[in-house]
RNA sequence: GCGCCUGUAGCUCAACGGACAGAGCACCGGCCUUCUAAGCCGGGGGUUGCAGGUUCGAUUCCUGCCAGGCGCGCCA
């Protein structure tokens, strides 16, 4: 039982309530701004409003009530809170026992049950280059599917590829009047991108030019042949570009299906919407409105131009649809930033067509865009913008820089590596500090592409985690080699915990709520705030104990318990983040 | 003009309506003959954009300003 229901309890028992009250004053149960006031603190503002009293009279009162236990060594009333004191040694062992006893899924709780959760990320455009902005995309995506899977969610990935439209017009004027085949070949992704920015920028001197690109693409979506063959060959060498990079973060999609993929079913849903009512004419376009559901005045949802062709709003919508033939989700949502009024008008006229066809579940309600910060400096048409896999190269190198100046200062600490060690340490270091980096910060807020900023490996980074873990297993190769057991047993009762081993063990106990506030919020970023809190808390310990004292086989016993517990619960994060625990740097 | 988002230390960012607003970077001072110094300990640094309101209590919620970013039917 975690420590927090067995508090909760007693605080329940202490006011005379039905124990189906303990969750409600558990969820309230917080840490007291100094370690020296106490473990746990219970504010009594609620309590104050209900009972109608004085809240640091609550505090008092209640303190009293409440009966040391095993567990409880003490509550004090401190003002309006009840700060608990725990027996540090009984406490550690409920703590540690459960992480030792299932290593792997500790934070895990099957939430879910099994519901299925369609998830939106990535989507780079094909044809366009694949650059750090897409990071942010595929990275909150990536972490959101681990942490949902985590939790017991059947989590469906979609890579919904934007393969279709204007876009390929422009790429294939520029390929007829410019194309080279050898080029092509040598480095397709980054010509193609060239390709693109040529004839947008000639576009923007002469309007012919959008003209013969957008009479390229009716002639694709009309199927001709010849184009048609060279939208398939651009689409499979953008894409086995993308693979590169999605195996080299060892991203995973279950369907790289994109726009073109639902073209067929895009006529029948548009008339679904003319026959429900739902859709209207409006300047020669069908529009539908959305206004009255969303309560505020915002553009109605483009279905079909006043020429004909349908928008990409339609393809959404018939996609929605789709997904929820195929998988029946409990949740669909899209990492996709700076378009809350396009979801918003999605999800509106999926509500209409709902209404109007009185669909049994109501789905729409479920779809959820899950937005982000966005990345200053980072233009495709202005040329500016850095890509994924130069940043990914970028950093691998000067971590391999580090270390290698590190290893030559100190080089009794640092294993000699073989060469395919070297790289792949210094891969992971350095794609730590990148992917460590976009979820340093809330999702929301906006970052700027600064070479420094994101490539840093001292502080609060992805490198700073990977450390602690690499010192962690530095120990128990030192306890393998002094004949210990490597912290692989069950906790035993060992000396009482000093004041850093114990602020170590109650972090640890925070894990599993900090990867359930990363679901409910969906965000990421509350794992990686644990887990420089868990590291920060690790070195603290580190410097001022030393776990291994061949003099003092009981001590050394029980800080092995710990070390392991926390290695591997930063282990578990650090691979919900999409970072490689590393056992040597 | 309308909508969404954001204003917190010099910089980058935290803080379920709760105790004295916290980290990292940078700067200053300490700590490697002991398990990796990519580390640890200490220090200076703040009118939380401004003005009101709600209440026991507001960085957080509401209103109005100011500033920035993004978007606003035939690009996707």
């Amino acid at each position: 039982m975690p420590i927090t229901t067995h508090v909760a309890q007693a605080l329940a028992a202490a006011l005379e309530y039905p124990p189906e009250h303990a969750p409600g004053l558990g969820r309230s149960l917080t840490r007291p701004p100094s370690p020296a006031l106490g473990d746990l603190a219970f504010p009594c503002f609620a309590l104050a409003k209900q009972l109608r009293m004085a809240p640091p009279k609550i505090a008092a009162d209640l303190a009293a009530r409440i009966r040391p236990d095993a567990l409880i060594a003490r509550a004090v009333a401190a003002g309006p809170y009840v700060n608990l004191f725990l027996d540090r040694t009984a406490a550690a062992r409920a703590i540690l026992g459960p992480i030792l006893a299932d290593p792997a899924r500790y934070g895990s709780r099957n939430i879910g049950g099994g519901q299925v959760i369609v998830l939106d990320f990535s989507a780079p455009n094909i044809a366009k280059p694949f650059h750090f902005g897409h990071l942010r995309s595929t990275n909150i995506g990536a972490g959101l599917a681990r942490i949902f899977s985590f939790l017991g969610y059947r989590v469906v990935r979609k890579n919904y590829l934007g393969d279709w439209g204007t876009q390929f017009g422009f790429v294939i004027y520029a390929w007829q009047r410019w194309g080279d085949a050898a080029e092509l070949q040598a480095r397709a992704i980054e010509y193609l991108v060239e390709l693109y920015v040529r004839a947008y920028r000639q576009s923007e001197t002469d309007p012919t030019v959008r003209e013969q690109a957008r009479h390229l693409f009716l002639r694709l979506e009309q199927g001709d042949p010849d184009i048609a063959a060279l939208w398939q060959q651009f689409r499979e060498l953008s894409l086995a570009g993308f693979m590169k990079t999605y195996q080299r973060l060892d991203i995973a999609f279950d369907s790289y299906e994109g726009e073109a993929a639902v073209n067929h079913l895009v006529e029948g849903v548009i008339e679904r919407f003319v026959r429900a009512g739902v859709a209207e004419e409006s300047q020669g376009a069908l529009v539908v409105q959305v206004s009255g559901v969303l309560g505020r005045e915002i553009a109605p949802l483009m279905l079909r131009k006043s020429d004909g062709a349908s928008t990409y709003a339609a393809r959404d919508c018939a996609e929605a649809i789709d997904r929820w033939e195929r998988h029946g989700f409990s949740a669909n949502i899209y990492v996709v930033s700076r378009q809350e009024d396009h979801f918003a008008q999605l999800f509106a006229a999926l509500t209409r067509l709902a209404a109007a066809e009185q669909w049994e579940a109501h789905w729409p309600a479920t779809c959820e865009n899950v937005s982000f910060g966005y990345v200053r400096g980072m233009s495709t048409r202005k040329g500016e913008a850095v890509w994924l896999e130069d940043v990914l190269d970028e950093a691998r190198d000067r971590a391999r820089r580090i270390r290698e100046e590190k290893s030559a200062a100190n080089p009794r600490a640092f294993p000699t590596l073989s060469a395919a060690e070297l790289d792949h340490v210094s891969e992971s270091v350095g794609q730590a500090a990148l992917l460590y980096f976009d979820v340093s910060s809330r999702r929301l807020s906006d970052v700027t592409f600064d070479w420094d900023t994101v490539l840093q490996f001292e502080g609060n980074t992805g490198p700073y985690l990977q450390y602690s873990h690499a010192r962690m297993c530095g120990i128990f190769r030192r306890a393998v080699a002094e004949g210990l057991a490597a912290g692989s047993g069950t906790p035993q009762a060992g000396p009482e915990p000093a004041d850093e081993e114990w602020l170590l063990v109650l972090k640890l106990g925070e894990f599993p709520a900090a990867v359930a506030a990363a679901c409910t919020e969906r965000e990421p970023h509350e794992i990686a705030k644990f887990l420089h809190e868990l590291a920060s808390s690790f070195n603290a310990f580190y410097n001022k104990h030393t776990v291994i004292d061949p003099a003092d086989p009981a001590t050394s016993a029980a800080r092995l318990t710990l070390v392991r517990a926390t290695q591997v619960t930063l282990a578990n994060g650090l691979k919900l983040l999409g970072i490689r625990p590393l056992e040597t740097m």
